[in-house]
DNA sequence: AACACCCAAGAGAACGTTTTCTATCGCCTA
DNA sequence: TAGGCGATAGAAAACGTTCTCTTGGGTGTT
């Protein structure tokens, strides 16, 4: 292993070498002040011949220097916060930023902490990406931070989830989250769906939830299909949730014909719990999710979902954080993709299999 | 929306609210020098009052502060990144580290920004995630930034590729790639299959290609079954490719038994592609993966593959990065994980189905 | 040939901390 | 009671840049 604590090259260390002034040595770095050829060759031979690298925290001191952009969520391992994060990335290195990650475990401790470090390296963007939860407590807590971060000169966004009111001081890129549950719920309705059970749906305090359940129920209202109560069952958004959930639901409704996943996580566990109950997809149960995860397509059959335009809901967090004259809310589109696990419903009868309408 | 342009508060500031010189205010502020509780309080009282917050750049500059663990890999989405990104996270801000996120697409301009921009910030590790290439060039820019990385008081970290060579200043955390590959490639010869294809193990100029091949050619040398070159499929990383190579293959060569799929992405393709052929698995054909991402789990049938220890990978990195004294390069386990996608052998004769061996 | 002008380079302050060095006060001990 | 010492606070330097201000010298104009 070699040392590690090496004496770095400064820039007076430069200067002295190529024979100039500290002055001089910063106008070759940033080239926007005129240098002859000849002193900038010197220059640029000494820096080269001291291996010198720019102290980046010394340059940010002066104002100058890289600045950052936060990406802050619950957990890295949410299936699409990938995506979202790629987004972030690609806008924030596209405006010459950093991309900071950090995690939450939804730890009000840790996301104040979170929230502090962010203050203190005069972040110019924290994006929260993730549903929010509705209580007051954490409303207030989240206005607090914005206003916080504002008076640090940092701009909180919030990424995937709706306005904390007009009067707080945040950016915030969301995604037409009713429309999508309205659009998808639909089209189970129009295919003759009557008792579509919603898996995951009952978290009234997460706006992600939420929204989805008021899409479920306007596309029931606008049909005239009373939505059944008995078929709204309660899970968190995890696979495991989805298979236990999904098996104690088909044991106590045999009759449903379609499922409504509150996210694809959620529909890879009710795929597991029709199979284990000998139930076909889409024959005998129709099922579509929401997020449109790559693993939607892998699941046999290809999963019917909604598309969350999860890049591009991360590339505008950026975007309009970093572009003050923007208009600082955007509802982004969401759209069903319509795969193969959805069919026509049919009612067995002991004549046979009909169809029904 | 509001200010945005915000004269934030100072040291000095503080101090002269609280009737104290700027010295004292840094004592509160560290808490490692005594002060007065009668002072300190008013000192935190000003803070409150100003809402003061420390400029995370000062004091970096002053060797205090915040120091940054870079995470780089080439593209954010890869399936298994997100675990290692959690493993990386987890450790660093238990070391009261930041992360940075940053991708270089393969490109060597960007990888070469990317390196700078972490000399620049002094990061205390930068951590390459994923396989690495084999051919010289790509070899010697590596061992390059290395070398820059530790004049500038950085450790470069390769994160799931093998080490550059023993006075190349690396820490390297790896896993057994050749391992599992042996371990689920014997899996597969146990079962009594014969004629084993490699989807996407053909490319010889990329560590993580190079050492499943490896191991699959060892463990057919260790059954003494030769390995079949033409049921070598060139695929890159993704379904698509796992898909397209797949189906070529059983055009070609029919008489294949099982399919050791390069990646887990690879095997969801060749799913696919079994499945528009009409074979089954594992009746037909047996599938392996390798890398154990989630999607392994709720393919259909669930992918036997090879457990890679993602999150502990990242975690390693961070830890041995941060602890010189620690032994710069360890290999961790890798091991089957069996599900439903093999079964023995069957050999179809005019007969029947009768079980090989 | 004299003057104004512009271009290149240097001197030094400033950014906001931390930290060393110094000073003051009160208290303990001889 | 004097001298020394520990505890607390202040003054000022330092960290490595950038940037403003100043200066010197060469060039063009009349």
């Amino acid at each position: 292993m070699s040392d590690r604590r090496n004496e770095r090259a400064t820039v007076k260390d430069v200067a002295a070498r190529a024979g100039v002034s500290p002055a001089t040595v910063s106008r070759v770095l940033t080239g926007d002040y005129p240098v002859t050829a000849t002193t900038r060759g010197r220059v640029q031979r000494a820096i080269r011949e001291l291996d010198y690298v720019a102290n980046a925290q010394a340059r940010a001191l002066k104002g100058a220097g890289t600045r950052l952009v936060a990406f802050v969520m619950e957990d890295v391992t949410g299936p699409s916060f990938a995506y979202v994060a790629k987004g972030v990335e690609h806008q924030a290195t596209a405006h010459g930023r950093l991309c900071l990650i950090c995690t939450t475990h939804g730890d009000p401790a840790r996301e104040l902490a979170v929230v502090e470090a962010m203050r203190e390296q005069r972040a110019d963007a924290v994006i929260l990406v993730g549903g929010g939860f509705l209580n007051d407590e954490y409303r207030a807590r989240m206005i607090q931070f914005a206003h916080a971060l504002d008076k640090a000169g940092s701009r909180l966004v919030l990424c995937g989830r709706p306005s904390l009111g007009d009067d707080v001081p945040t950016t915030v890129v969301e995604y037409d989250n009713e429309g999508g549950a309205y659009a998808v719920t639909s089209h189970l309705l129009s295919q003759g769906h009557r008792r579509v059970a919603a898996v995951g749906l009952t978290r009234l305090d997460h706006t992600t939830s939420r929204d989805r359940l008021r899409g479920f129920t306007r596309a029931h209202e606008e049909y005239g299909v009373p939505v059944d109560e008995t078929l709204l069952r309660a899970a968190a958004f995890t696979e495991a949730d989805g298979h236990a959930a999904t098996r104690a639901l088909l044991a106590e409704r045999a009759d449903v014909t379609a499922i409504f996943a509150a996210t694809d996580m959620v529909a890879a566990g009710a795929y597991q719990a029709l199979r284990e109950a000998g139930r076909r997809v889409p024959e005998d149960v129709s099922v579509v999710g929401y997020d449109d995860i790559p693993l939607a397509a892998n699941l046999y059959p290809p999963l019917t979902t909604v598309r969350v335009p999860t890049e591009e809901l991360g590339r505008t967090a950026v975007r309009l954080a970093l572009n003050p004259a923007e208009k600082q809310h955007v509802v982004l589109g969401t759209h069903v993709v319509v795969r193969d696990s959805v069919a026509p419903v049919v009612v067995r009868s002991s004549a046979g299999n009909r169809l029904l309408r």
